[in-house]
DNA sequence: TCATTGCTTCGATGCGCACCGAACTATAGA
DNA sequence: TCTATAGTTCGGTGCGCATCGAAGCAATGA
């Protein structure tokens, strides 16, 4: 038999659970209250989809005191998503898609567990420019030259390739509609930046804020030529 | 504004669409009423749904005569309802894994466009073995020996490279649950195949049944070792 | 021990929508 | 012209489920 899709998209498929999983591809674990406000509804309301999206698998359960920390299940689930924010947000009525979208999330957000956005397009660039990755059009691979690049930055490949995840993945971002870097090495350098203190992840949203400082090092770090204003307006 | 995700999911959640969504997965341009087989309704709620799926924009409609037919909108339509099988597939329980699956389509079916199943499995494998194409765990690349390769086969590649399409793409196989070649060079696979009249295409599903000679002259060409057993029994 | 906060269970309400029967339009062929 | 087939529109039915109020557990801290 082939397996139902319908059961995992009718999932999806609520306004206030796909708010959910929105939320939750920021990559943190949020709460049960956190995500009912998230999702604009009342904490028993929540309460009942949080149980169907963890019992369909999509979400995984963490109870730590009286809280509950919800996160996505996967990797794939992961992707799963962010292919359906592709093909939606290409999809939008030109009217919706020029809306009034929030500039930090245009600038720096995270992906999962990733960078997006325009500094994310902008540092991707910057790489296959300098021949540390290359875009094959079907793929990305990272050169000779990248991989000892990165490993002056203090990347262990060693540890990477024990792991079963791909190193480095091109992921289409849906504001730019552009490649920017995902996989292994896209989380270490996501993971970086933050340890770097170059930039903080925002508590309320996806958003990533870079500091002046942070800005002017990621840029000199990856050679980064064009990166866009920041808009610091909210 | 994220684009709302719910929206297509919802569309794809319904489980009488989600069967003639799948049933378009075969790449064959469908009726109004084989669709409405298909997914075992009547006509008129067929017609409904299939409203809804044009106007969603997740199918395209090309009227003839007084038929209409059917087809997935984009690639990345047919992308996306891959990526749900391989999540469910993978996340079915136990149980209803190893049910009575229609052994024509684990041998060999179409995958949109290209070639799934075992018969697609053993391909790749062979072509990975014989170094025509390479596995890089995050990506599968052609070598300059498989590029050599299939020049002779008559693949021409320039008009590949015209094509905005990935050359050679890997599809990971819900039934099992390894990688196959898709990408435009999955495709021509299964174009030459049908030209060839190594196989056929079953009318009433998405199977793809060898003939005798096709399988052998098949596995002689990609140099395949160890093609499974074809289950003819129904 | 009691109060507070986080989350769940129960029950009731009401909307949305999948479904089909019946009647309608449109195309093809004779 | 008439007949058969493909597909649509309309109206009515009924189920499923998202939602919230109220009450109930559970864990923390004082």
């Amino acid at each position: 038999m082939e397996p139902n899709i319908s059961f995992i998209s009718s999932l999806i498929g609520d306004p206030t659970r796909s708010r959910m999983l929105t939320a939750l591809m920021g990559g943190k674990a949020l709460t049960a209250t956190e995500l009912a406000l998230e999702a604009q509804v009342t904490a028993q309301t929540a309460s009942s989809h949080l149980a169907k999206l963890v019992d369909g698998q999509l979400l995984i359960v963490r109870k730590q005191g009286r809280h509950k920390y919800f996160q996505l299940h996967r990797q794939d689930i992961a992707q799963l998503i962010e292919q359906l924010l592709n093909v939606t947000s290409s999809r939008n009525h030109p009217k919706t898609v020029t809306g009034p979208a929030d500039p930090r999330l245009r600038n720096a957000r995270v992906c999962y567990d990733h960078l997006a956005g325009k500094f994310s397009v902008a540092l991707y660039d910057a790489l296959t420019l300098n021949g540390h990755i290359a875009d094959k059009g079907c793929e990305t691979i990272i050169t000779n030259q990248g991989r000892s690049f990165f490993s002056t930055l203090g990347v262990d490949f060693e540890a990477f390739s024990r792991n079963k995840r791909p190193l480095c993945k091109s992921c289409l971002d849906w504001s730019e509609r552009r490649n920017h870097l995902a996989g292994s090495l896209g989380h270490w350098i996501l993971e970086d930046l933050l340890a770097k203190k170059w930039a903080t992840r925002d508590l309320d949203s996806r958003a990533i804020s870079f500091t002046k400082r942070g800005k002017i090092s990621f840029t000199k770090m990856y050679d980064i030529e064009d990166l866009p204003k920041t808009e610091t307006s909210r």
